[in-house]
DNA sequence: GATGAATGAGCATTCATTCAT
DNA sequence: TATGAATGAATGCTCATTCAT
């Protein structure tokens, strides 16, 4: 009842200690080597176990890595202030801070690299860590939405609005500035407020 | 006059379609396996020489990877209309054009997870594709502000406003929708006409 | 008290004979083929083993040629007789036999060549072959010494002249001599005869 | 008729000053490194020219290696003062003068390591600097059997005594004693003189 | 004659993975 | 369960040698 202890493993129970510091050691050997130059030694040796201990529990290292990855959770959303401006900046400050934590973009590096060897690496990404601030983000939008602060149909392209200036800086070797979320959040707000006027082009 | 040796030094020379070809194969080989899995002895049979012709020209595999990426030369600008709008769209369309062409986010991903290993990949990338198009960018705008379509200090944060959401939204998986450009183009110029009446976040 | 884990630690146990066999063809090899000849890929082919297996013993081909240099033991010493001639001749003419037996000059020659790139060979060699051999020779004129056979401070000089005709015959083209042995240690002991008359020279 | 131009060779000449640069650094990278190791890039290189010069003179690198052997010269032979001890001693302190002086040692651990593969090179060093040294020492003990000053039938054990304790000495790590000289020719001196009266062991 | 390009063979070492204890 | 031994496949790089200029 209590733990998921398989009916049919009969034995010593498997250490659920080093099943944790195998999965931390990867993840951050995967961040700061990349998935190839990442070796299942160095796993081993910073979570204290050996190779083989990692291969019992998981057949390839593409499978450790895509575990790792499964397990990286993301952090703890902000707490919502109701303002929409402060709930935004503060999902973004918090976004960059995780990344910059985690050596996040050479995370997303090496899930790039490897998309066409490992896709479930990108996509493990995606819904772990992509998908779900980005939905923080929606709900923010939809809540002021909902209280009828601006209108447009489709909230994604707003959202990608607000987190692409990160990437964009990083590329460019901006990153790093704090003020960037304000930036992204003004801009989006201000767009939003001179849209109805515009072009006419629809978002959805 | 002593010694008229012609000015081309002595023996053979080298074959520049062997370097082209090996350079090219580099580039490939580097976008679909990354810089670690790719190996010399792909980037020779692709190129249809000997890894010894390879280590000939250069010393080491970073030194080749190097050159191959200085090599990657950014696509033509598309021709300016004089409307600001138009020539934005257009230079984002053939940014993401080319990104595709070249599979650039595998690419992309490869500098980023080599980032701690190899920074020089980076650099160059940043400095043969990244700035180059955000140069073109920030000119098209330059050129409006200076008719005076609108006011702003730092052109940099739009430059990243305007080709964030291509990186943000190839990480949600929402590539491949051509609208984008426009979409990002319209939130922008909305922005920035409606950011005078503000909260006052001054853009520099 | 915490752990009652066995003493010869988990895990399966190092093959001891495998151990020996890659020390014996490394040392064999060491001798036919010379430091820079001898490939990792032949030692382990040899002793029948992977190169692999080298290497989970000894990290660099340094090592191993280092260990197989240590494991190198001089052959028994000959029984004493109490007769200083011979107990000298007997010693000598097992060197030589042991030199033949191992292909040692070229062993020696390996650890000349190399002395300036791993001086570790050399000094390996001094300390496992040399020195004992030097040794015995040492300790028989010292037993004849305290019996009052001859007077000199210094052996080692004396040492080098039992040992010395060998190396300079082979040089000369001129081994395989087996009264060598006899010639040296007669010329030496009438050398110590005649030398209390001689002009003065101290042996030290 | 001046000089050794082949009738048959026209056009340029080969360069004599080349020729003799490739010859001497082979022969003091032969020294430095060993057969093995020294490359003829490298000779290449510290000669001024390129290798494919080299293999226009000699098609293998054993021929080179071989060629540079040949070409090494024994320095001239020192004056001889009529006293037997005197000369022995000047003979035996020069020799030692240029073992270390060519790196001598060196050269002669790779012709031993190299006997299996390549016994041409262990052939010429002995005609080259072996035996021409040795004739000097024999030399010198002819006259002195002749003016009456000793009797010996064989005189080479005699000079393997002269020259051994060298070889020896630097076995044990005891080189760079310049009194190994004097004592070597005081020993065999004394046991020249003490002989007779010795267990009647023929030198021959 | 002299040079630099080009190559095939080889080498030490690493690594993911499978066995034996 | 957990560990260390053992291995096959690769990889970056060097080098003696042959070609083309």
């Amino acid at each position: 009842m209590a733990g998921t202890r398989n009916p049919h493993s009969a034995g010593r129970p498997r250490s659920a200690e080093k099943e944790a510091a195998i999965l931390s050691a990867a993840l951050g050997l995967l961040a700061s080597q990349g998935y190839t130059r990442m070796s299942l030694g160095q796993v081993a040796a910073t979570a204290g176990v050996s190779t083989s201990t990692i291969h019992l529990r998981w057949k390839t290292k593409a499978d450790l890595v895509t575990a790792a990855l499964a397990s990286a959770r993301m952090a703890d959303a902000p707490p919502a202030s109701g303002d929409l401006r402060t709930d935004l900046i503060a999902i973004l400050v918090d976004f960059s801070a995780t990344i910059e934590r985690v050596n996040g973009m050479a995370l997303i590096g090496t899930c790039l690299a490897e998309e066409a060897h490992t896709p479930e690496l990108l996509a493990l990404l995606r819904q772990r860590t992509v998908l779900p601030r980005r939905a923080l983000l929606r709900e923010a939008l939809e809540r002021a939405r909902a209280a009828g602060e601006f209108e447009a149909e489709d909230l994604e392209p707003l959202v990608s609005a607000l987190l692409g200036p990160f990437y964009a800086d990083y590329m460019a070797g901006r990153s790093g500035d704090p003020g960037w979320a304000a930036r992204a959040v003004d801009l989006v707000l201000a767009g939003l407020r001179g849209l109805p006027e515009g072009p006419g082009i629809a978002y959805s």
